[in-house]
DNA sequence: GTCAACGCTTACGTAAACGTCAACTTTGCA
DNA sequence: TGCAAAGTTGACGTTTACGTAAGCGTTGAC
């Protein structure tokens, strides 16, 4: 039995969709839009180490919110040239324009959430003094706590 | 001449486009989404003050991130009863959910934050080594900066 | 008289990232 | 041998919020 980690080794489609919970569709898609390109055995595709590789790169690229072009092209980058330093310079100006971008969101939302916050306030004092056995209190949020059984309740109860 | 504030006062489609930046277009999709509902003076949309008030709302709702779908829901409802009070807590808790998903939202852009400066600090520590020249210096940033012309440019700079 | 500005309706186009069939072939195994 | 599981290739559907004509009517200015 060969070493599970050995660069020869292969992987199926399901496998690695198993393995990054990704499904065979989205597989053959980035491989439609040129972002994979593994081997076939008859029909079948057979994906080696490095593919696997440029998999997690695309599924990190799409974790910080990259399209599927961009990444596709720092991929191409990577691959054009005999291993890269114009490439990482490259990517990392990307990254860097990326990271600009989502400050840019965050500012968006923290905007959002102003006008938000103000409008809560604003709907909490009229249902105070007009209905408030209307008011929707701690019991109702207990739900939203729950569905989120991960560790920042407490952060979200403000401390 | 009659004062421009007074409740009878009309607005044509355009002078409601000019004063908060919308196409007619797109107040017209409103309309055919069923979130507005001007009348006509032959084809001619008039939109009254109340119409004004509905349009200021749509557009509230879009900027903090709902679809259209769910601000027309929520217009319905202010309809639907004779001025609300239970319409006013359902109002609520769609604010608060959105608020809620608003604040998964920056959780979400804050990891790829994470990760995207890792990626940075490693591709500069690695382009360090071996090729310092390719290092995007300060210079590279000025035009970013020069992109946006507002006042947070010190920010960016960090202080 | 005629051109520009504004308005109207109808309807197709767009972008992103797949989901969801349909219809087939291949492979393993009991 | 006979069926189920897993693979394949198209190709159309989905969602959101409009953009972009195309083709036509109305009104005011020159």
């Amino acid at each position: 039995m060969a070493d599970l980690r050995r660069p020869e080794r292969t992987f199926t489609i399901r496998q690695l969709c198993n393995e990054f919970k990704a499904t065979p569709r989205a597989l053959r898609f980035y491989e439609d839009k040129g972002l994979l390109n593994p081997a076939r055995e008859g029909l079948n595709r057979v994906y080696s180490h490095k593919d696997r590789v440029r998999l997690q790169l695309i599924l990190r690229g799409k974790r910080v919110g990259l399209s599927l072009t961009e990444i596709r092209e720092l991929l191409d980058l990577y691959d054009e040239n005999d291993e890269g330093a114009a490439q990482m310079a490259r990517s990392l100006k990307k990254f860097r324009e990326r990271a600009n971008a989502l400050e840019q969101q965050r500012e968006d939302i923290d905007n959002a959430l102003i006008e938000l916050r103000e409008a809560c306030n604003r709907l909490e004092k009229r249902l105070a003094e007009i209905r408030p056995d209307l008011l929707p209190r701690a019991a109702d949020y207990e739900q939203v706590l729950r569905a989120r059984l991960d560790g920042h309740a407490e952060a979200m109860l403000g401390k």
